[in-house]
DNA sequence: TTTTGAGTTGTTCGA
DNA sequence: GTCGAACAACTCAAA
């Protein structure tokens, strides 16, 4: 006698792929899917995250027949209510190894125990699970390069096959579980009508990377240094939410042999190394991994606070810094090349900790990981034996020269500067007659302040 | 245990 | 304009 199983969803939006679905669906007589409007990661979510989320659990309900129950409230009340209500004895669940999911899976877990129901984690947002790539000793490796090679030799499974033909649960057949049903729209917060966002969902996933397969992988080793042109394969979001999985883009990978895939291979291992390092340290989410980092001088204080929302707005007076940000802004999205200059900016220029800038990311960026994001941080910030040597300091005229020659970014996104042709779209203080109307000065000296934050790590304290 | 080679992504300066 | 060296020192991984 088989009773009907759960499957709740969190960051796995998908029906392909899913082996928490395929377990429900072969354990279950019927499966239930449900998501949780959690407060604690919705509230601190800025605008465009909720609002693509939103637009993934349309998707995600369209495609199981509008059968998705979304629930509000906090987890470890609303899963076993629900649970209890349909008469499952399993509520399947994709592993979450984030601390916080870690914590809230925890509870959730023992809640379900007293009603005598199971959660069962099957599979991970992860080609491979967290932890489980280790050195022949056992040990973590601490450096991506041997990382990467052990990783590679451990392998990952094929792609799982398809959970279309589920047999949903119609959320309206369930008992009164006493719980506040929404629907995805009542999660979107109001978003700007500026905000240009990806086309969220399952199978906009599946389009997209067919279409940076076939347009731009070959090329990716290169054109990903350009930000103005569509050179990288704007796949975070959909990772971040699990539209697809990376076992999908791996097998495809695995039939090319261009150098552009390759280089996306190893980005995809970065995602992985990073959140390998958050299981075996989770508190390098919030503390620099070399904690003379958080012991350097810093700095606090109004005047502080005015860069730090001066770099907040784009209003830096460095138009590639401020492009990266008002695109941030305008798209919840920023090229990646550009997420290294504007963190160097803040912390080498500004003079602000790293975690300020990545917390000012993460409610922003719709692809927003915590641990691909605060790690990318702290590289930046020079704070771990894998980062950049300190006097590695980003030039924020130079990194926009560089990789942004034609001026295209910065014109797309800084419309006072949108009249200027050219390189010289990089240094508006030069035109003649001076910066256009409107655009700010720059509002710190950039070799003045490389030359501070070289002399403050010279003074840094040691151990 | 010791040794050795290597380690994501830069900038500046002087020849 | 181009090119190589200096910018430091340390930890990690593997032999």
């Amino acid at each position: 006698m088989t009773t009907p199983a759960v499957v709740w969803f969190r960051r796995d939006l998908r029906l392909a792929d899913h082996v928490a679905l395929i377990a429900a669906a072969d354990a279950g007589a019927g499966v239930l899917g449900v998501f949780v409007a959690d407060d604690a990661l919705l509230t601190p979510s800025g605008s465009p995250r909720r609002a693509f989320l939103a637009g993934c659990l349309t998707q995600l309900s369209e495609s199981m027949g509008e059968r998705l129950l979304i629930v509000n409230g906090p987890p470890s009340e609303v899963i076993p209510r629900v649970a209890a209500a349909v008469g499952a004895h399993a509520v399947h669940v994709s592993a979450d190894y984030m601390p916080y999911g870690r914590r809230r899976d925890e509870e959730v877990a023992q809640s379900l125990r007293a009603k005598d129901i199971e959660l069962i984690a099957t599979g991970s947002p992860y080609a491979i699970a967290p932890g489980r790539v280790r050195k022949p000793d056992g040990s973590r490796y601490a450096v991506f390069t041997p990382y990467f090679r052990s990783w590679t030799d451990h392998g990952w499974r094929a792609p799982a096959r398809s959970g279309a033909d589920v047999s949903w649960i119609d959320p309206a057949d369930v008992g009164d579980a006493a719980v506040r049903r929404r629907r995805p729209e009542d999660l979107a917060a109001a978003v700007p009508d500026t905000l240009e966002l990806p086309e969220p969902g399952e199978q906009a996933a599946g389009q997209r990377w067919k279409q940076f397969l076939a347009d731009a992988v070959a090329g990716y080793d290169d054109e990903r240094d350009r930000p103005d042109r569509p050179g990288t394969s704007r796949m975070s979001p959909y990772l971040k939410w699990g539209c697809i999985h990376p076992r999908t883009m791996l097998a495809d990978l695995a039939r090319l042999r261009s150098r552009g895939a390759a280089a996306y291979l190893r980005e995809l291992a970065w995602r992985e190394f990073y959140a390998d390092l958050v299981f075996h340290r989770p508190e390098s989410l919030r503390q620099s991994i070399d904690p003379v980092v958080d012991q350097m001088t810093w700095d606090y204080g109004s005047e502080a606070d005015a860069r730090l929302a001066a770099w907040r707005q784009g209003r830096t007076g460095y138009p590639y810094i401020d492009a990266g940000m008002r695109q941030l802004l305008a798209e919840g999205w920023m090229h990646n090349r550009v997420r290294m200059g504007v963190a160097s900016f803040l912390i080498k220029d500004l003079h602000v900790p790293w975690q300020r800038g990545a917390a000012h990311f993460m409610r922003h960026l719709v692809d927003g990981d915590v641990a691909s994001n605060n790690h990318g941080w702290q590289w930046v910030a020079g704070s771990g034996p894998q980062a950049a040597p300190f006097f590695r300091i980003f030039n924020p005229v130079g990194q926009g020269e560089k990789h942004d020659p034609t001026g295209d970014y910065v014109r797309r996104y800084v419309s006072e500067l949108s009249g200027v042709p050219g390189q010289a779209v990089h240094r508006p203080w030069e035109l003649p007659g001076g910066a256009p109307e409107g655009y700010p000065e720059p509002i710190v000296d950039h070799a003045a302040e490389r030359s501070e934050s070289l002399l403050r790590w010279e003074n840094r304290p040691r151990r």
